[in-house]
DNA sequence: ACATTGATTGACGTTTACGTCAACGTGAGC
DNA sequence: GCTCACGTTGACGTAAACGTCAATCAATGT
């Protein structure tokens, strides 16, 4: 308990060293569970080496993971993301693999300006509602006046 | 199969006729199921009237579908949605209420200030690939050459 | 009168994205 | 040698958001 414990990192077995990262490091950085980072290895989100049993991520790996938690707060599925995820670092060469690419990005595109605009009328909805609130505030207490809007 | 088979309306029963619409009604200009709906009542999202057994919406249920619609685009949940869409046309009087009114408006503004600029993001990161993939359609066809980029 | 069409009410099933718990291993430090 | 914190592997549980029946009812066309 008093000791700070640190993991020794074992003279770098075979990796780049300095980038190797733990679950917990990924998991505190990104404020996640160790469990999701699994779940997301199971989907193929990540695909960490292993040191003897244990789980070593790189940076392409914590690239990945921040990538899939900025598409979670879009709101997209982790299969959606994967699809995004994997093409962006496959870089296909066939003519047919680079047309469906341009179809999953053009539907990814319309999806995201889809979404741009419902959040700039919610932001300005909600931005209505805050002056509506702070006027009410402002007014000098005149208590339950149900009158209709002039 | 063959008469239009409207459903006849018998003479605006006790609502305010023109604008009396059925759960199928709703179902196709939003194209969900009326499944959907039915549980977006359960949630307390909608609440319409009946006739008879048969439920009747208003256009304030049909405004109310329509936000909630707009809330799942952007990955809220009808618990949050519901949150936001009751304050909406709730118009609490007295000061705490008020104040919590803004407290969750801001919580909300922040959730989607940060997910305007995560869209930012992964729109200009789409043009990129977009563009990527179009210049390798646009050379004049040289297979395979696994290079990395000068 | 009767079949058809549309709506309703349970009730159970399903998918996604993890949470939780148990059992076990393991290198570090005392 | 023992503990102990950290990590792993199942396995099962769970909440959200419906889907998918089945049974039933009600109005309507013929």
């Amino acid at each position: 308990m008093a000791s700070p414990r640190r993991k020794a990192e074992p003279a770098a077995r075979t990796q780049d060293a300095a980038s190797a990262l733990t679950i917990t490091d990924l998991a505190q950085e990104f404020d996640i569970t160790p469990r999701a980072i699994r779940f997301y290895e199971d989907v193929g989100l990540l695909t960490p080496s292993r040191a003897g049993r244990n789980r070593v991520y790189s940076q392409r790996d914590r690239t990945r993971l921040k990538l899939t938690l900025r598409g979670k707060r879009l709101g997209l599925s982790l299969q959606e993301i994967k699809q995004l995820v994997d093409m962006y670092d496959s870089a296909s060469d066939t003519v047919p693999q680079l047309q469906a690419f341009l179809q999953v990005l053009a539907a990814h595109r319309q999806l995201l300006e889809q979404q741009r605009e419902d959040i700039e009328i919610t932001l300005a909805e909600i931005a209505q509602h805050e002056l509506r609130c702070r006027q009410l505030l402002a007014t000098p207490a005149r208590r339950k006046a149900p009158r209709a809007a002039s």
